[in-house]
DNA sequence: TTAAATCTTATAGTTTACTCTAAGTCAAGT
DNA sequence: ACTTGACTTAGAGTAAACTATAAGATTTAA
């Protein structure tokens, strides 16, 4: 039996690692979504372990979760194998959410790109002085 | 020649039409977002045309545009045709930003759907025991 | 005539997610 | 010995985008 040191990271250290800062790492802790380590002395110590953890807050955070749903998710996780399926409707509707927020993110662009050829159409004079966007637009409606 | 009449809403009727309240509505009016018109008693009524505005105002908001943005656009087109060319490099800007968003979304909801396969698999049992998330993520770096 | 709606300006409150300061304690490195 | 960094609790500040209140004036519909 082998023992390996695992590297440790102090507070700011770990901050730099992941690019947060102390108080975003106390913050978050204070929320439960953060239990480092302590030393003797009573200070936080992070591990390499720790840095997969964030990195899996910021994708959940991404796809819009608010902080309120990441202690929930978290508090479930504490709980133990038990609340897997708790764990996983939870998932899902943030899944179900995300792809929502997609398509409306693809429509919003599509307007978006849809002025953006009228103005060149219209820089190119292949607009009649007189129709405005919105009959340019019904064209593009189903 | 004909004069057809047009349809006048209060503040309180359009802001219901296009479930704004009408505080939001003068907000946006002290944006200079909206300029409504006056009736003799220099109270504010909507037209149609107004509907579309917003709805494209909201488009642009779901791109993730802040009120800034959205204000320094619309003080562009007040300038006439002459901005027309900055104003297609502002939506550029404003598409590219949303295509981005939308990679990272996807990013991020691959993620959870990884997890959501790996809660599922831990549920019928075909996780080791002790093989964790992160190894389980390793599996789908390309 | 009176209640309801609107107007104005100015200011305050709300929510989310941080971000920072204060103020005092403690421990480790040079 | 001393500087540096970490610790604590509590509370304040920030930014964005609303949302609401106050307070007084005016107007209009019933």
């Amino acid at each position: 039996m082998k023992t390996v040191s695992k590297t440790q990271y102090t507070i700011s250290q770990f901050a730099a690692l992941v690019n947060l800062t102390p108080y975003t790492l106390r913050y978050y802790e204070s929320l439960g979504l953060l239990k480092p380590k302590r030393d003797q002395a009573q200070r936080r110590y992070y591990e390499k372990q720790d840095i997969a953890w964030i990195d899996f807050l910021r994708h959940l955070k991404g796809t819009g979760m608010t902080m309120t749903e990441l202690q929930k998710y978290v508090r479930l996780r504490a709980q133990g194998d038990q609340t897997i399926k708790e764990r996983i409707s939870l998932l899902q509707k943030v899944e179900a959410k995300g792809q929502t927020k997609i398509k409306e993110l693809n429509k919003n662009l599509q307007i978006v790109q849809h002025k953006l050829d009228w103005y060149r159409d219209k820089l190119q004079g292949k607009i009649a002085e007189n129709e405005d966007f919105g009959s340019y637009l019904a064209k593009f409606k189903e």
